[in-house]
DNA sequence: AACTGTAATGAAAGCGCTTACAGTTTCCTT
DNA sequence: AAGGAAACTGTAAGCGCTTTCATTACAGTT
């Protein structure tokens, strides 16, 4: 492996000047400059981003955990980081907790030890108090579509509530007022949020939450199926259906084909997230947009902002969910 | 930072003892191991890789290129890796090229400086001399998805030839003999070999290729719509259609549902991936299955083979595509 | 008690780089 | 031409660890 002292005898100059040429950092004449330059392609000379980092007490790194490296969820999340990671020419180390506290925890402490500049960590399973005594150590981190009242600067999530709200009231705007709602898992926060917006709207449009037309599912497609059977059982009538996320309301919307029921002549249906599938199926499904890249592209810039100081840059830490008009929903039929 | 001096100055050790009770290499004494342990706890010791990847020269950090974190391709052949290597202690280190030929080499070189053990990669633009010539240093590579002859044994590909005459073959044996065909990019390997297959089952079937059936589309979902359209503007009839990959599959038929054909009964559809959405159509896309995920695994079983000496593994350099059935393909109807 | 062979530990030389700090040139001013 | 600032370059001390080699401790033999 060819050293910088190598390139240094080559080009007759020490190995703090070759060090500076490399790095760009002070001055070195045009005319040295280029000497080493050529050593270092006569040598093919590939600088070790290890020794200098360790020297130099940066990485340029940025530690990033997720909980699955599957699915298109998080990989939207990392898009964008890496979009503004990479104009920064910082670069990732991706690990993933799988919703496990243990592993969790075990991820964060290898990027530690790997001396990353700072982290960007979409975990489930570790409490609020080890993320709070995290973010008081000396390596910046943000947490992502999590928040956390106490670190709330660190960080960038979405707007549930606001998205319940949004589609909910999106299908109150269509004329519709029995309004069934499959939620996902309500030990979840994103679960609990999405179903307070649901209630909000309701309420503002002067409806009553009807117990019997919500029915409590875990964000699988299984369960928007399973939730529609749970429906049909009871003799309460509704005209639309607002789901915690695209994965239930696709499994809905074919519950609802077998009965019969045409989406969204019969039944209106909305769901959440936005995921890729959504417009794929048919028709397209109306749903909640959940900005993964952009809290991605968020969370980096504010790891650059605040590991590398670059404070031109505008930050929001909590995102808004918009409603994405598909054909799932429909106008209510006149009564 | 406290650092491994400071732990063995207060266990009353010489660091390198203490180097040994943290990699537990040769053989440490239970009661100064305790001694040490101790110490790291009550100082809050945290290794530091970087320095010990500096002097073991070795980073157990697998460095990975991808052409884009977004869409769940590639996360789930990263997954697949992922599982294996973390039940190796191996880490991964991503980089995404976005199919730009300058950008992967930067990439990889970048790769290269951080001293990973090993790389993985899919890379779209460069060239085969360029990796055959990588392929001669000394790290270990392997590149995937991508077949290239005279570096075979550091490739892992799908057989996508088997996969279009599986395709094909599969509506054939369904009756079915005028079979419309919407290619994908035919600068494409992948374009190309799938048409290949197609072929082949034809005229295994004594049936002809028909120009006039088939089509050039790129890979997305847009030019299997314009595919469709395309074909109807001819009068050459077909009963089924096989598609370059699942997104041009979806677009053809939401193409034929607006020229009031019904899939599958009119026409029959199948497509190739099997990515994540094909289970949410309705019906569900009949495809051919891009085992990513295995291709992952297998990628990672290679490294661990290669770069760690690791040679209990079994490997696999080109996988076979599976049919998957579900609900766009069709007995043909009788004449 | 002297002797071995092995187990346990320590000393110290790096790994390849960065970065004060100091020293040397060069280039303007006046 | 002298003086000083600015530009450039070198010296050398680390960064925090691993690892070879040498040394010491110790249990088992004879």
């Amino acid at each position: 492996m060819v050293t910088i002292k190598q390139v240094s005898e080559m080009a007759g100059v020490s190995s703090a000047t070759v060090s500076r040429v490399i790095n760009n950092t002070d001055t070195v004449k045009e005319k040295t400059r280029v000497k080493v330059m050529d050593a270092m392609a006569r040598l093919g000379y590939r600088h070790n981003v290890l020794a200098a980092s360790l020297a130099s007490k940066k990485t340029n790194t940025i530690g990033y955990v997720v909980p699955e490296l599957h699915g298109s969820f998080f990989g939207n999340m990392m898009a964008g980081s890496e979009k503004v990671l990479r104009n920064a020419n910082k670069h990732m180390f991706v690990a993933t907790g799988h919703s496990d506290e243990k592993l969790e925890m075990r991820e964060i402490e290898a990027l530690l030890s790997r001396r990353c500049d700072a982290l960007i960590l979409h975990v489930e399973a570790i409490s609020d108090d080890y993320l709070i005594h995290l973010a008081e150590q000396d390596v910046p981190l943000v947490i992502v579509n999590r928040y956390i009242k106490e670190i709330e600067e660190n960080c960038i999530s979405l707007d549930n509530e606001l998205g319940g709200y949004l589609a909910t009231r999106h299908l109150i705007d269509l004329g519709h007022s029995q309004i069934a709602y499959l939620s996902g898992s309500l030990f979840k926060a994103d679960g609990v949020n999405r179903l307070a917006g649901h209630k909000r709207a309701l309420s503002e449009a002067g409806l009553r939450f009807d117990e019997a037309l919500m029915f409590e599912g875990d964000f699988q497609a299984q369960s928007g199926d399973a939730g529609i059977k749970a429906l049909a059982k009871q003799e309460r009538q509704y005209s639309a259906v607002v789901c915690a996320n695209d994965e239930m309301a696709s499994g809905a919307i074919n519950a609802l084909r077998e009965q019969n029921k045409c989406v969204p002549e019969d039944v209106s249906v909305i769901g959440f997230d936005n995921v890729d599938f959504a417009s794929y199926l048919t028709p397209g499904l109306t749903t909640i947009d959940y900005p993964m890249r952009e809290i991605g592209e968020m969370a980096a810039r504010w790891i650059l902002n605040r590991a590398y100081g670059d404070h031109k840059m505008s930050l929001t830490h909590v995102l808004e969910p918009k409603l994405v008009l598909r054909g799932t929903t429909k106008q209510a039929a006149e009564k």
